[in-house]
DNA sequence: GTTTTATGGTTTATTATTTGAACCGTTGGT
DNA sequence: ACCAACGGTTCAAATAATAAACCATAAAAC
């Protein structure tokens, strides 16, 4: 492993619930030595992508990272553009609505809007990496990805996340084949025990996968109707944020969503 | 030099005009060699901090930095509390206002918004680093900074952006010395031959220098009331953000503003 | 239609940077 | 007064980064 892929994993450490990270701290996440590890921290330091607390010592991320992501979103809006439809969505179908991007073998939660007006909610954390193997939203974006991509997703070992979490490879296989013919994925309580996730892929400029856009559902509210609601909802989500990204559906796809151009 | 600086430049390079960049085009722009390059952009790439467009193989940033910079701004927002602010601050006093956040020995801008009624405006790249011996912000910055930084940032050489940039160090001592005394920062045609600026520090929860607030004015607009107005705003925009961010304006430059809690 | 020049990408021995055990100085708890 | 945990530093040894030469492709130039 470069020494660069080891400084960009300490950026990942960080989430909602783990903001601030001192040196000891980081030895024990990465397993590596402390000496190492400090010097990665103050190289990121003096780069601005990570800022010292002057009397508590532990490292938070920079200035950098915000500047960098005003870059990308005025040249490449997403997030602003996803921000209001994916809010729309929520209110219409009553419940968490997500879209992630497609980095790397994982899934990088890009923006996620949850209508208060239920008891339980779904939590969902904007700040972790998300497996494809065990989301909806994985399963979308596995079904319209070239075969080499999946044989490469399901050749590595595949964490199991609940009782239901499938990790059997042909079994993927058999449910990836089943969204590629529908259009959509289903997913009951693979990733988190008490929800039921609905997705469809996101196609870029290039029609390529680019992200997936998802509902999730607790178990407990799940029927007929709010199923159909989701897919209502998804089918048209897609259809707004492809045309707002100026994204294009491969044309041997579109009718499964019923696009008609 | 070390390797994670390096590619971490490389980061550095992208802004709002050129927010996608080639192989050959980096290996120009960082003076490195091209198989350093190309092994650089591979990591940052496979960490999701780079993409790379399938048919025209440019580079741009990547889904990792929108995923970390939602990270910062959860668990600590700025962005967000600015935002607002500065939209009003820029209506009040009809001109640009802008906040930065102090990385390193730059100034990195997080926002800034112009209330497009005049016919001229000032341009204002929010994907470069700014300077802080040519800025109001960074005169701001440096004259509420401990001595050994400002020593640090005189010591290097200065860049000349225009015939009235000042890059004597004694004569910027003055100019800090000034600010210092006065609470407030002034800067005619220093970065940009056309404007004239106010400034202010922003103090962090520590009660160490943050950022700054400017307004920057076209030159052709310049009156003493525009001035005094400027001053104004940049007054109350620093309590209201000092205050929303959890900062702490230390006790003994309290008065310079007429903070009276 | 051939040549030239640009691009992105890869390989290799050589070189220089990264590495980690042991070390130091503080702080906070017992 | 002691111990443990923390952040940080040092320097020889080991590993990873480097740069010249190379390949393939595509678009201009002739």
């Amino acid at each position: 492993m470069g020494t660069i892929t080891k400084a960009l994993e300490m950026l990942n450490c960080f989430s909602r619930k783990r903001p601030e990270i001192g040196l000891s701290e980081f030895v024990r996440l990465t397993g590596r030595d402390k000496a190492t590890v400090h010097r990665h921290l103050s190289e990121l330091e003096q780069n601005g992508f990570l800022e010292q607390h002057p009397v508590t010592r532990a490292y938070r991320l920079g200035p950098a990272i915000l500047r960098l992501s005003a870059v990308r979103e005025t040249t490449n809006p997403l997030r602003s553009v996803v921000r209001p439809i994916i809010l729309e969505l929520s209110n219409e179908v009553g419940e968490l609505v997500h879209f992630s991007m497609l980095q790397g073998l994982s899934l990088s939660p890009v923006h996620n809007a949850d209508p208060r007006i239920h008891g339980t909610q779904v939590f969902f954390d904007e700040a972790e990496l998300l497996p494809l193997h065990a989301t909806a939203s994985g399963l979308a974006i596995l079904a319209f990805s070239p075969g080499k991509f999946v044989d490469r997703v399901l050749a590595r070992p595949l964490q199991r996340f609940t009782e239901n979490t499938i990790t059997d490879p042909d079994t993927l296989r058999d449910m990836i084949a089943k969204v590629r013919e529908t259009g959509f994925s289903f997913l009951e309580q693979g990733f988190d025990k008490e929800v039921t996730s609905r997705g469809v892929p996101i196609f870029g400029p290039d029609g390529t996968v680019l992200g997936a856009l998802a509902v999730a559902i607790p178990h407990t509210r799940l029927t007929d109707e709010k199923s159909a609601a989701a897919l209502a909802v998804l089918r048209k989500g897609m259809v707004r944020i492809t045309r707002s990204i100026g994204g294009t559906i491969p044309p041997e796809h579109a009718h499964k969503w019923c696009i008609d151009d």
